[in-house]
DNA sequence: TGTTAACACGAAACCGTTTTCGTTATATTT
DNA sequence: AAATATAACGAAAACGGTTTCGTGTTAACA
């Protein structure tokens, strides 16, 4: 087992001083040819590579980001993540992921972790249980420590800092127009609860698009689910009694899950009922038929989140200046739908 | 924007030495009673959290874990990160993510850039390259200079560490044998090349099972994949010509595509054809029929893997004594075969 | 020959902790 | 009253770097 090797090492072999060490692996002017080059050599050979904690500690900068999510197995984070960590490495940054499971708490806990001196910036999605609460101190408390802070996706009004989200209503809004265009007439939302944001924001579309036509709204063919799990029965009673010729859902597996139980009624998607839902994953990709959605694109999501959070990390400057990137859906035409 | 507060600021402020402060926050017994309630007042009421890089420089110690993946939009892989990040949490560590995207280069380089004392060990699965082209390397540089490494499914002899595997022999080799059970005869087994670990023990079952039956193995029945990614053609080709009555996947999604492409067939699932998947992923659950599959309870796997390198961690001794902990795959029951 | 400039290098501070080892007072013992 | 123990605290080194500011040597110049 080879330790790893110092500067002072390097120094005692070479008698020379660490900060001439230090000067000479980073090709300073002050130091002669000679002396440079006997140090790189030496340093070459015995694999020198400097510690990034001495680094973080002197520089203030640890070069690490702090990414905050509700869950991992979820397509949509999965992919923020994915283009989170492909920008930050291009950069030179690493990505610390952190869970909170929807739950406050560990969201709270988490950040605390991270806040003190771990990372120099955060990336997050709000916890359904912090929208729900409404309580954001955690998050005002980093940013106030001029930490800079990304909200994506799930996003509040009640903090100061970047943001980033997909125009959720017009996605749900293009995507009711879609089938009020291919003479739906009774079109249904399987949504969950509104404190979710993007619920909300879907929610909105969709009445925005009915209100438009000359269909109006029927509250009754809104089913608001209590939570993000899936109530089967729910499902199943609703899509009974209601018998919608469309539904938006504002998820895949909503959607995935409706399809199924239309199909064993005997009814031919998408000519008796079609289905359009949100996220672009494998399992609208591989449904039978395949799930007509409208894409969040979250790799290009995390990608953004890093770009604007490791800017405003490197920026001198202490503008209190934020910005909201919205980005553009774009509905995905697959079978569920006709086409 | 209120900075941290340091130690120094609160020896100043309290006009004592930085020493005291810090023993007074630890309660020590070498300080008066009356000293500490006082420091201790003060570093509540300006919230005081120790800086976690000066802590790491010292001890030598980061709590954070790094996990290299080939990919992070595997449903596989996000379980078992969800394993690692909630063990690792509760026992105070962060969990920072590193994508290989399958390529040996960003193997390493992701390697070098936390082995600088970013991290107090690794917990990886290998990138397809990697096994390919049998270079461990950098594994071995990272393990001699002391740090510790798991590996996890993707794994390789070559290298002295702990590892988490699957079974991958016997779930491949249950899943035949319960194809033969159901009296199918012409049982085909689509995978990739054998490079990977997985699909070559995957395989072994399968071959295994096929030879202590009277059935024997038909060498035409292995439909091959060079890569990961799925040539939809090659799978078309085979299933027409070969018409199997079962088929072994190594995976869902070339499960879930093969059952839409016989059932468009016209084909009865599981009467006509059945079907077995490995990795017990939201496609399995929601396909239509739902897939059969061996589970590989990707999230136990996390939680193992991160005991066993944070106990390594952790352990003072220097044994050079590495363990292999082989889970049991478990096979989940769904409508694609007979039951 | 004395002054000065350039060159090559080292000492030391600093980042924020922890910890060892003094060093004072004050209290206790003989 | 002298010796010793104890309580309470501070100075300084250490972790591994970076960087500022000397400092000594040599060469060039007046």
């Amino acid at each position: 087992m080879k330790a790893k090797i110092t500067l002072k090492d390097i120094a005692r072999e070479l008698e020379v001083s660490i900060s001439t060490v230090s000067k000479a692996l980073k090709n300073s002017e002050e130091i002669s040819r000679d002396t440079k080059e006997r140090v790189q050599a030496f340093a070459k050979l015995y694999n020198y590579k400097p510690n990034n904690i001495a680094i973080s500690l002197k520089n203030k900068r640890t070069k690490n980001i702090g990414v905050v999510i509700p869950d991992i197995v979820h397509h949509f984070f999965t992919t923020v993540i994915r283009g989170i960590e492909k920008y930050a490495n291009a950069r030179g940054y690493n990505v610390i992921v952190c869970l909170s499971e929807e739950s406050f708490d560990k969201e709270v806990i988490n950040m605390e972790m991270l806040a003190n001196g771990s990372i120099d910036g955060f990336i997050m999605s709000l916890s359904s249980e912090t929208q729900e609460k409404s309580d954001y101190n955690h998050l005002k408390e980093v940013t106030e420590q001029g930490i800079p802070v990304v909200l994506f996706d799930r996003i509040t009004n009640e903090v100061d800092c970047d943001k980033v989200i997909i125009d959720d209503e017009l996605g749900a809004y293009q995507a009711t127009n879609k089938f009020i265009d291919q003479g739906k007439k009774k079109i249904a939302l399987i949504t969950t609860d509104d404190y979710l944001s993007v619920s909300k924001a879907r929610t909105k579309g969709y009445r925005k698009a009915l209100e438009e036509s000359n269909l109006g709204i029927d509250e009754s063919m809104i089913l608001k689910m209590p939570s993000m799990e899936m109530d089967e029965m729910a499902i199943k009673t609703f899509l009974n009694e209601k018998e919608p010729d469309a539904v938006l859902c504002v998820n895949e597996i909503f959607a995935v899950y409706s399809m199924r139980l239309v199909q064993e009624k005997g009814l031919k998607i998408p000519e008796d009922i079609a289905f359009i839902g949100f996220t672009d994953g494998v399992l609208s990709k591989y449904a039978n038929p395949s799930l007509t959605v409208v894409a969040q694109h979250g790799e290009k999501m995390g990608e953004v989140s890093a770009k604007m959070l490791i800017d405003k990390v490197e920026s001198e400057a202490e503008e209190e200046t934020y910005q909201t990137k919205i980005l553009e859906p774009t509905l995905v035409i697959r079978d569920s739908i006709a086409h």
